[in-house]
DNA sequence: GGGACCATGTAAATAGTTACATGATTAA
DNA sequence: TTAATCATGTAACTATTTACATGGTCCC
């Protein structure tokens, strides 16, 4: 399966100029339902694309002690819509926590039950930062005329993520009642 | 994050005794809406779980020609117990289309609409095979009386690819109108 | 006799995480 | 002044996939 991490890197870039930093913590909080990178896989695949020249450096005279901004040139642009058109491959899905319920026979309940909840109370998180996204999203303005496209995700993570609490609920609530 | 290829190995075996080949079609049946693994994770892991004495070779006279089986030890299960008591780590969740949905302003209509009915058939099919092993799994016997288990993870499984599917729909549903 | 699938395995490559080093800035 | 957060980066490690080799069996 290829790295996906130039096609992140160049599509969040296509939005504005950000740092290598700005571009970990917008994956963190933004695609963290679906899509996660590493400063590991970042900064050099950064490196990369400035020696390819699909990205360049963004000359900013104020803030520049500070952060090293990117830009993605014309030839990243061209790199990004290949990509777009490419077919999506194998995704990847793997939780824990149905390895454990599989197999809870090897459990006890309270254990069980404990990592429901866990799973419950992060996945109760993740709905609120998405809807909060949402929320704020609506109500900001749509330079780039992508607000749709980044709801339509929302819309994804919202149901996936109620129907996580919905299953959470329902597996704490058959605990409850069997004891 | 540490590989749980060694756990899945030894909680299928906790089952019943079976060859490699028989744990990479169970987990690609089974398990394929949660967890994957690949021959070349299994078939190392098994070699170093029998150099460690958790699985040892079953001695099945006939049928003995064509595949090695393998049964946990005492020791094995040991290992599985004091994982199943160890915190669960941080889930993998990689969904390229949303990448692909977020950044869809560069890609035309008609290939958007192309990736979400190719998406929404993967998991129509998913459910089907879920649902499928979920009749199966109320039709026959309970020797482990862990089918209540697998019902939980089988619930799961239902709840997710059906909100997938309803994502799915509401996506085609708003690019025909558009057009 | 040929294609599909059963069956086992490994080497090499790639992907991805983790732990660490370094130092600036901010806010309490 | 000290803790948190901003910020960049890399080396080492670990996880995982992929491609390949090999040969058996089943059924048409």
């Amino acid at each position: 399966m290829k790295s996906k991490t130039k096609y992140v890197i160049l599509g969040l870039l296509s939005e504005c100029p950000m740092s290598g930093y700005d571009l970990k913590r917008i994956i963190d909080m933004r695609f963290r339902f679906f899509w996660s990178e590493s400063y590991g896989q970042i900064y050099p695949q950064i490196k990369k694309m400035l020696e390819s020249k699909e990205i360049e450096k963004e000359s900013t005279p104020k803030d520049s002690r500070r952060k090293q901004l990117y830009r993605i040139t014309d030839k990243g642009l061209k790199s990004l819509l290949l990509w777009m058109d490419m077919p999506i491959e194998k995704e990847t899905v793997r939780l824990e926590i149905l390895l454990k319920v599989y197999f809870a026979n090897f459990m006890d309940d309270n254990m069980l039950f404990n990592y429901i909840q866990i799973f419950r109370k992060q996945h109760k998180e993740e709905l609120d930062i998405i809807k909060g996204f949402q929320k704020e999203l609506q109500s900001i303005p749509n330079p780039h005329n992508n607000h749709q496209n980044i709801l339509n995700v929302i819309d994804f993570g919202i149901r996936t993520n109620q129907a996580y609490l919905d299953w959470s609920n329902n597996m704490l609530h058959k605990l409850e009642v069997k004891q």
